[in-house]
RNA sequence: GCUCCCAUCGUCUAGUGGCCUAGGAUGUCGCCCUUUCACGGCGAACACAGGGGUUCGAAUCCCCUUGGGAGUACCA
């Protein structure tokens, strides 16, 4: 049998990376194994629908390249991919439930139920469904359906259990008399997550249902359904959370959720995905950086963990950075930041001295718009320089700087107008001998002068890029003001 | 409250009874490379929650405690 994975997201308007991580392992799992993953919209709750958010998440799982085999935009023989479009089915699943006394229907209305926990929770007990409905006659049934709203009920024997096995925990048991009659059909027609779930993975022959650990506690009604329907249920692996720093379950409320925010933030897709693969998989050797392909090669279940995985931020700016420096293309680097880029900027440097900027400027960034912070000093007039920082005055107090800014004015002064790096070097070298100075002594008062910062990019591409007049002025503006 | 899950450096994790005086990565710090800044390389500090068992031997198996988390909707 070909493995079939699923991801099944409803779609709320963004995309969460949880969900993207869920995503990635369905994915990775179904490709390893030469099988299908497909792609179905749980869009069941009609009071939650977002205009334009399916675009929205076909859009992002493509950006991403998590690609579907089967799904609403590419079709697939087990179609309709969207929940909605899928009534017809649930109604006909529903009456077999019916017919079996597996399932009822049930008339409270949603102030007794309210009530009724109310009243369980003062109690002391687990709010769950009373059976109020449970009993009632098939007289009172019909009569009530012809005039009343309802929902239908799953019908728990309140004896046995369940017993889950999960392919990522091993066995979990539940005692039937703890699961509660969950509501299958809504009173506007539609199914509950629990039913649609249940008859679309049997329909769409699921062989691995993959998703998160908040699953866990509700798969013992699914299982339920599988055996009262004769199904034969799909494997179960239920995946560690994604926490927030303080281990509570990843939320919105402390920081970004969606992964377009952190795309549009500056994160890659790779480097996304490499970074959220480790968050809960980890490879059978200490290698870290991953291509998809690679991931697909080397994921599989049995390497996940079962604890609850902090989302990092410096490791994954830390990863963004691999990619950054390393792992993408001159070209595509200069795709990614060129857009940071504010336009003045652009057309003030020219060209030639843009390509030599964002070259000696790459080692630093750990994001596109890190670009952004180390522009000024080639920007800045030096009359603005602050020079107010500590490590700036600790340099500027070093007593052989006026005699230094000096020395390379006046060799400067003597130069070509196209003076570059190795004739920038062969100056300090000279003041270097003749005037004893070296070391940070030598290159630190000189990076100030002419950058107003301790901090950037090697100083002989920085003064090749400056060019030899402006370094002069600098040089004469920084005597001034030592005095 | 009830049900269920989980428990190794701050964080992500390796580890499936002896290879562990616990490995890697990140972050932090230091050194080297570099006459500078980064990148990079090297190194340091930092963890088996606690208590009982089982065993010749436990991070690894069992139990209890503690701690954390999830679920508990006509949401998914």
């Amino acid at each position: 049998m070909t493995v079939r994975t699923r991801f099944a997201p409803s779609p709320t308007g963004y995309v969460h990376v949880g969900s993207v991580r869920t995503a990635l392992y369905c994915y990775l799992f179904a490709r390893h194994h030469g099988g299908q993953y497909l792609l179905r919209i749980e869009d069941t709750d009609q009071t939650r629908y977002v205009e334009g958010a399916v675009e929205n998440l076909l859009g992002v799982m493509k950006t991403l390249g998590i690609v579907h085999d089967e799904g609403p935009d590419c079709g697939g023989n087990k179609g309709p991919y969207y929940q909605s479009q899928r009534l017809d089915i649930y109604q006909e699943k529903i009456k077999i439930l019916l017919e079996k006394n597996h399932a009822y229907p049930c008339f409270c209305t949603a102030k007794r139920l309210e009530l009724m926990r109310e009243e369980q929770t003062l109690l002391g007990l687990p709010p769950k469904y009373d059976g109020h409905c449970k009993t009632l006659s098939p007289e009172e049934v019909s009569e009530k359906m012809a005039t009343e709203a309802y929902v239908i009920r799953l019908r728990v024997p309140d004896s046995g259990q369940v017993v889950v096995d999960d392919l990522i925990r091993g066995k979990v048991g539940f005692q039937n008399n703890t699961v509660d009659d969950q509501v299958l059909m809504k009173s506007d027609g539609f199914p509950t997550y629990h039913f649609a779930n249940v008859v679309d993975d049997h329909e769409m022959e699921i062989t691995h249902v993959i998703r998160g650990e908040e699953w866990l506690s509700s798969t013992p009604k699914h299982l339920l359904l599988y055996q009262f329907f004769g199904w034969e249920p799909p494997k179960f692996a239920h995946l560690p959370l994604l926490l927030n720093p303080d281990k509570s379950k990843l939320s919105k409320r402390q920081g970004d959720v969606a992964v377009e925010d952190f795309l549009k933030a500056g994160y890659f897709e790779e480097a996304l995905l490499n970074f959220l693969a480790l968050l809960g998989w980890h490879p059978s050797d200490n290698r870290e950086i991953f291509s998809v392909a690679e991931l697909i090669q080397e994921f599989s279940l049995d390497r996940v963990s079962k604890s609850g995985a902090v989302f990092d931020r410096e490791k994954l700016d830390w990863m963004n950075g691999q990619y950054l420096k390393s792992q993408i293309s001159w070209d595509r680097y200069l795709a990614l930041v060129l857009p940071h880029i504010p336009k003045e900027v652009l057309d003030s440097l020219g060209e030639a001295k843009l390509h030599k900027v964002l070259m000696a400027v790459r080692p630093n960034l750990d994001k596109p718009q890190d670009i952004l912070v180390h522009l000024p000093i080639f920007t800045t007039a030096p009359q603005e320089f602050d020079l107010g920082s500590e490590e700036v005055l600790e340099i500027l107090k070093i007593d052989t700087n006026t005699q230094l800014f000096l020395a390379l004015r006046d060799l400067l002064a003597k130069s070509s107008n196209e003076l570059g790096m190795e004739e920038f070097k062969e100056h300090l070298k000279t003041i270097q001998k003749e005037h004893k100075i070296k070391g940070k002594a030598l290159f630190m008062p000189v990076r100030v002068a002419l950058s107003g910062v301790v901090h950037g990019p090697d100083l002989a591409q920085f003064a090749e890029i400056m060019g030899r007049q402006e370094m002069i002025d600098r040089l004469n503006l920084m005597l001034e003001r030592l005095g």
